[in-house]
DNA sequence: AGCAAAGTTCGATCACCGTCGTACAATCGG
DNA sequence: CCGATTGTACGACGGTGATCGAACTTTGCT
């Protein structure tokens, strides 16, 4: 415990908290497939990238799921730290988007395939 | 409970008893997208999957595994419950087999990108 | 300032998964 | 018939995962 900071330290932000503080994502090389796998093996992360495929943006809020916010704030996380989705801070919001051109240079073919598979590109 | 079968019922078996009982496959279209994910996120079965790629027809013990032979089972019977292989009796031997047709038919160019993704076509 | 909205974090719970060891079953070769 | 080979079945055990509720934080609005 070492009194590295000192009691009169206000922490010089530059504008906001949480402006401040990025979300880790993983970089392109570092995109493991299995990660990847798992992350799009449950139904419901399956019905995010679905939504998510439709391009743009979305919130949690967005895309109805039958969960409750812990359950949506843990999904999008594996989502992101497996590098399937980004996550970009506005307000009290966070816009998620699909990763699909790192995934793209990652693994070819491979989000397409599964997009198309779970019904998304007819 | 209709006594269709006599007590002196010598269970008329074509040869035996093994090739009698055949193992449950999923049906081409019974395959499930979030099955086949999870069958495939697991790094084991990756590797199984790896080596079932290069063609033919493997046994639980061709295939290197650093695991013992009920967690050998246990993947196998994964993989085949997923519909990603099919298991064909042998006499003792179970020999192992990619269902690259039927994944194909059912999910177009996905195994063919895991595959690719796992380092296996270059 | 005060309150509502959007998410996060934490702890808890329940289920499933990967792994192992042992016991068991079926087949093949002497 | 006996034994070796190949694999399954059945617990058991630790780890992870999905889910929830409650408390908290940050931001925006009035």
């Amino acid at each position: 415990m070492t009194a590295t900071s000192t009691p009169t330290d206000p922490e010089p932000d530059a504008s906001t908290k949480a402006a401040a503080e990025a979300l880790p994502h993983p970089a392109v090389e570092e995109i493991e497939l299995a990660s990847v796998l798992h992350a799009l093996s449950d139904p419901m992360r399956l019905k995010i990238v679905h939504v998510l495929a439709t391009g743009g943006e979305h919130t949690c809020k967005s895309i109805d799921l039958p969960v409750t916010k812990s359950t949506c704030t843990h999904h999008f996380r594996v989502l992101r730290e497996a590098g399937v989705m980004s996550q970009r801070l506005e307000g009290t919001t966070r816009l998620n988007a699909l990763r699909r051109a790192d995934l793209e240079a990652r693994f070819p073919g491979l989000l397409d395939s599964v997009l198309r598979a779970a019904g998304v590109v007819r």
